[in-house]
DNA sequence: CACCAGATCCTCT
DNA sequence: GAGGATCTGGTGG
């Protein structure tokens, strides 16, 4: 299977923000196996990002952030769950956010974990992916670059012509200069109040 | 130990 | 648009 490898997360994060927009996340889940395509991310540097936690020294909550490229980092924000990519180096704390899915299979499941029937409240949001693919913190760490992952990622259809915009990240108060955030245009599974920005 | 801030979401107005 | 829920880590006494 042609799944996302190591060589593709090994690469400067805000490269491999814009181009996971359109990849499918899959996630094996009990018996189920539910994929959605990503239709937002963003970009966390390892470097002079006040935003990151990264920016911080590494800490029990963050150890898999200043891991290799390819794992997943699963950290809280208050009550919820959001998951990164690891990119880049060994040392380096740069990561993917991943930020808005739309469903693409396993749908009915990822219904009734999210607790919601309509479509774009399933994953229009980093904690609402985390809650609909079942991803807690028992998944940081893992590794995300093969078939036999419990995440793995699948490139995006190369007929698929997308249409991308930028903007600044969500949710942070500083380094709102850079436009670190991904997002594919007119995709109502985009988080944030218009899916339009 | 107390207090506060946070890469969020939901339920009201 | 405002505020609460609720968990973790960092800071300061």
């Amino acid at each position: 299977m042609n799944i996302l490898n190591r060589k593709f997360f090994a690469r400067n994060p805000v490269e491999v923000a814009r181009d996971m927009i359109g990849t499918y996340i899959v996630r094996r889940y009990g018996g189920d196996l539910l994929v959605g395509k990503i239709v937002e991310t963003e970009a966390y540097l390892a470097e002079g990002d006040t935003a990151s936690h990264g920016y911080k020294p590494k800490s029990n909550r963050t150890e898999s952030l200043f891991g290799p490229a390819g794992y997943a980092y699963v950290t809280n924000v208050h009550r919820y769950f959001i998951m990164n990519v690891v990119t880049e180096a060994v040392n380096q704390p740069s990561a993917v956010l991943i930020r808005a899915i739309e469903p693409v299979e396993g749908i009915e499941v990822m219904k009734r974990l999210r607790g919601k029937d309509n479509l774009v409240d399933i994953g229009s949001g980093p904690g609402k992916v985390c809650i609909a693919l079942g991803i807690d913190r028992s998944c940081d760490g893992i590794s995300v670059t093969s078939s036999d992952s419990d995440i793995y990622f699948l490139p995006r259809s190369t007929k698929e012509n997308l249409d991308i915009g930028s903007s600044a990240r969500i949710g942070i108060s500083s380094a709102q200069d850079y436009l670190f955030r991904f997002f594919l245009k007119a995709n109502p599974h985009v988080s944030g109040p218009t899916p339009l920005r």
